[in-house]
DNA sequence: TGAAATCCCTACCAATTCAGTAGGGTAATA
DNA sequence: TATTACCCTACTGAATTGGTAGGGATTTCA
């Protein structure tokens, strides 16, 4: 399941997708709109400045901002901040590879088989969309 | 990611799809053989069996074996039977379709446009492997 | 017929994650 | 200098995960 944190993040980031100019918006107003919990929207964007996805402006007037077009910002990036690994097994993640300490041999391993193919059309996916796709 | 209940149970899966003459293995063989908690492997193979996709038989000599034959058993149903719904957002769900309490206008989300193309990309992935295509 | 093998079922549990809530601190701006 | 708004830490209730424990119930074979 897709958590809530990925999910208010990408609501945030497409709502600051659409505002003109890089204006800095206050978390209060996102939360509203989206229908968020402000104190959560809050831990979820200061995760998204830290990975250099929002920029933020303290005191009056301030709030987040994106800081490249949203046509840069792939969601391949956007998923492994908020989500983590795009992989549903750490034998088949590019990023975050760890060999099970089962399974003997990874290249007979129907688990490993499967979770490959599903793990490179996820990726497909996320690599077609930039936030600009998105709105 | 994926639970171990769908790892051990796509391998068990596997397992059973490469015996001779579909006869009946005990829970002990495969659980020592796959490296898997005997007594959590059971509770695996129950479901499987009400489910449709095992038989079992019981007493001496018994023990649990494929129903169909492996090309003929869907990635689809496993997963659902195993992992649940194949969507990771209740919106985008064939099966356990649900509408989000948020998002007042679903046809403009950003999460339910990306999140459909991921369902779109894993179904087809699950619907062209059948269990013969991970021996 | 009886004992052993094997599946079947329920209940419980520790650890972790999720989705927040509470409360205050700090920096920037007007 | 007062206010606005971001920044940070700690806590918490509920749910899920990955098991463990223990005892049936049923079938088969000797």
């Amino acid at each position: 399941m897709l958590s809530k944190k990925t999910k208010y993040g990408l609501k945030a980031l497409t709502y600051l997708a659409k505002v003109e100019g890089r204006e800095p918006v206050q978390i209060a107003e996102i939360a509203k709109c989206e229908n968020i919990s402000q104190k959560f929207l809050e831990s979820i964007l200061l995760t998204l400045r830290r990975n250099g996805l929002l920029g933020s402006k303290k005191g009056k007037g301030g709030g987040y901002y994106l800081i490249k077009e949203p046509h840069e910002v792939q969601m391949t990036t956007v998923m492994r901040v908020l989500e983590g690994p795009i992989a549903m097994v750490p034998c088949v993640s590019l990023n975050f590879y760890e060999k099970c300490e089962d399974c003997p041999n990874e290249g007979e391993c129907s688990v490993h088989k499967l979770m490959l193919q599903v793990r490179d059309s996820a990726l497909d996916v996320y690599r077609n969309n930039t936030l600009a796709d998105l709105l």
